[in-house]
DNA sequence: AATCGCTTAATGTCTATACATAAAAAATAT
DNA sequence: ATATTTTTTATGTATAGACATTAAGCGATT
């Protein structure tokens, strides 16, 4: 009797060794709980499993083929910027540089699905590792959807941070870009001549209603983002 | 009686809307399946995506909790670029520049796994949209695991697309940074002074064995890289 | 107070069975 | 021949029940 693990283990074994090749068709799930040993719920999950992952696809009455891969997919992960430098080892210092309602200009506003009218919350923010400044935070938030941000002066937490623990599962949208520093970021960043930045755009909201328009610019020599390596066999 | 897409996404709201907030402990599947009318496997395949979703944590007798995230996920999936190309309508030219067969420097040589006297493939290649560089393709390949490729020219199919289809579905590990141009990217991709190029490193392997290394390399002005929305409702 | 061992509750997985649903394939009508 | 309907089949989902596994929590012992 195998389980549901060792049967998926079994299955993607075949195709990454290409005894199963790109567009061929798997054995039907009766066919494979034959083959195993055990009933077509366990082989249901095994290739379900494999279909969330990539590896084959899935149809009714078609049955399930192996998908001819088009690109490469990559999972990251973007941790607040405090772990980051803490984790580095670095001595953290967070330093609130702006703080104002205003109205946003034309991009934010949209971003966020305000009024031409209707102020928001600007913030810009600098993060420093062991004294060094490592990411800079331009951000507006609405404040239709966060009153209390009013409230908050952001002076001892990044609005990173803040809005994580106040909005914990919005949906998002996020943007990578190698930019040339604006004479500002190159000021504030402490960038070399022509040292570019790594910027990461993000866009929340929830329910359709806009959180936060945000871009995070770090200086492109000491920062990059990796993915983690999704080591051999898929599944852990 | 509900299904389990309902199930969850029922469940979901609640976490969203913070009725349950990080930390907060979840009814247990025996509970969710009185409520909702139907059996612990239901309620139980509703609460696993979430958790595989991150937006809750479960470990057996402590139950099911609301997760405080820590960080922002995000999904990329990375197109070849004659895809990439095509999809903004733009007429895609490819164009190999170098293929030689030599022992890699020690960084490839490693990221490869291959002997200190083991020659490997180098490529060098750009690819065009609109007869506009857009993508500086420099890599090793492991000849060990691919013998083929030595009898492969090149000449009128890139190597990522080349690779793809020969090995559908390796591990794979990214790096992504924003770095000044050398002055080959800078005249290979037309690049004005101080324009930065966006780089995605790759290193892609089957069982422990290295297949390719290679870094991609983007003109910042022509190049970004995007999520996909992952609208509202993380399940579509 | 700290440690060990037992009980117990929650999730994890599996079986056997049934019906639903989509779509390919075959049969039939135009 | 072509269009339409019917059949068939693989996957999708659900039920009811069972046993496995983990670790929290409690109680007894040191």
């Amino acid at each position: 009797m195998r389980s549901y693990k060792e049967i998926r283990g079994i299955l993607q074994e075949r195709i990454t060794s290409q005894q199963w090749q790109p567009g061929d068709l798997l054995p039907s799930e009766q066919a494979l709980s034959e083959e195993f040993g055990c009933t077509r719920a366990t082989v249901n999950r095994a290739m379900r499993e494999l279909a969330d992952a990539g590896l084959v696809e899935r149809r009714r009455k078609a049955g399930t083929r192996v998908v001819q891969p088009k690109s490469h997919p990559a999972t990251i992960t973007i941790p607040v910027i405090r772990q980051e430098i803490e984790n580095k080892g670095q001595a953290y210092k967070y330093l609130l540089l702006e703080r104002l309602e205003a109205l946003p200009p034309e991009d934010a506003r949209i971003q966020l699905g305000l009024n031409q009218n209707e102020k928001a919350l600007f913030l810009k923010s600098l993060h420093y590792g062991d004294g060094i400044p490592q990411q800079l935070d331009v951000r507006w938030i609405n404040l239709s959807a966060l009153p209390e941000a009013t409230e908050e002066s952001f002076a001892d937490i990044g609005p990173n941070e803040w809005l994580l623990q106040r909005v914990p599962h919005p949906s998002i949208e996020h943007v990578f870009r190698a930019d040339k520093a604006t004479a500002e970021e190159q000021r504030l960043l402490q960038l070399e001549d022509c040292e570019p930045v790594f910027t990461i755009e993000r866009r929340t909201w929830i329910s359709g209603q806009g959180i936060t328009y945000v871009r995070l610019v770090h200086p492109g020599s000491r920062y990059h983002m990796a993915t983690r390596s999704s080591d051999e066999p898929i599944f852990s």
